[in-house]
DNA sequence: AAAAATGTTTTGATACTCAAAGCATTTTCG
DNA sequence: CGAAAATGCTTTGAGTATCAAAACATTTTT
């Protein structure tokens, strides 16, 4: 079974990529002073409608508490709104500013190239291959998440 | 190109999901007061020969100043063993201690968990397509990191 | 109208990170 | 040889990230 050691090693290989490059090539230039959390958490706010904090929050998988802190310094930094809602003034909507949406716009170009990069060298049945292996591995952890709950 | 954007979502969620759950089916029983910091560390140290911090520093992409204070707290809860080196005595040897190569097989075990799942959902054909396409990442994020030295 | 629930922020504590300064030891070279 | 440079590690100072629990404001329930 060498295929397991070699898979295996790909996935450690490239866990330890991910974390730095994305650091690396996200926060640069423009985006010199945004940490890979800002960049996570302006991915979870989105270009769409403003959203709440709990619902941010939950996204993210961090406490509200939490959530409040990046916050602050996201607004510091000019890449987020905050507004208190009209309709019910506890709720506190977030949303991206226009340096916000071009932060937001730049990560994805980066996940956009990496995927091309992939797919680029498979051909069509290899691509549904990959999906669906890649959906089994979800399936897969989805079932152990719940388990630990 | 929707494809792309499910590959790319699958991406992110599997990613998402592989750091939550190896945080929580490692840190848990005998290791409860083990953070995944503490795991990358014990897993850089290995089990081998005792390595200097420099080179532990190195494999994990952290300096030296941050590997020590993380050996401060590895050797108080017991993982670890610090001796210097009689050869050159600037040196600082690190090594696992008994319960450090516990906790190390443990984590170990759980990757070698994680793969079999996964191979044995994906037969033949699909994971060499699996095996493929992390060798493509693996590829694209080697060209990036080249980029940015 | 009082009590409970909800949404957010604040507080207090711990962990992790870096750059730069400091210390001890070894190596280099005049 | 002996001073200067280099090396290996720790300490320091400062910033970010995290949580649980307490505090606060507002809305909903009773």
């Amino acid at each position: 079974m060498d295929i397991n050691r070699t898979l295996n090693d790909l996935l450690v290989g490239l866990f330890r990529s991910i974390t730095t490059i994305e650091e690396q090539s996200i926060c640069t230039g423009e985006y010199r002073n945004m940490t890979t959390n800002d960049m996570h958490v302006i991915e979870a706010i989105g270009t769409g409608t403003p959203r709440n904090m709990t619902a941010v929050a939950r996204a993210l998988g961090v406490t509200t508490g939490t959530l409040t802190i990046s916050m602050n310094s996201l607004v510091k930094k000019g890449y987020v709104e905050r507004v208190r809602s009209e309709e019910d003034r506890r709720v506190v909507l977030v949303s991206l500013t226009a340096k916000g949406k071009r932060a937001f716009e730049h990560h994805e170009k980066f996940h956009r190239e990496m995927i091309r990069h992939v797919v680029e060298m498979l051909n069509e049945d290899e691509k549904r291959v990959l999906e669906k292996s890649l959906e089994g591995l979800n399936g897969f952890f989805r079932k152990m998440q719940q388990q630990s709950e």
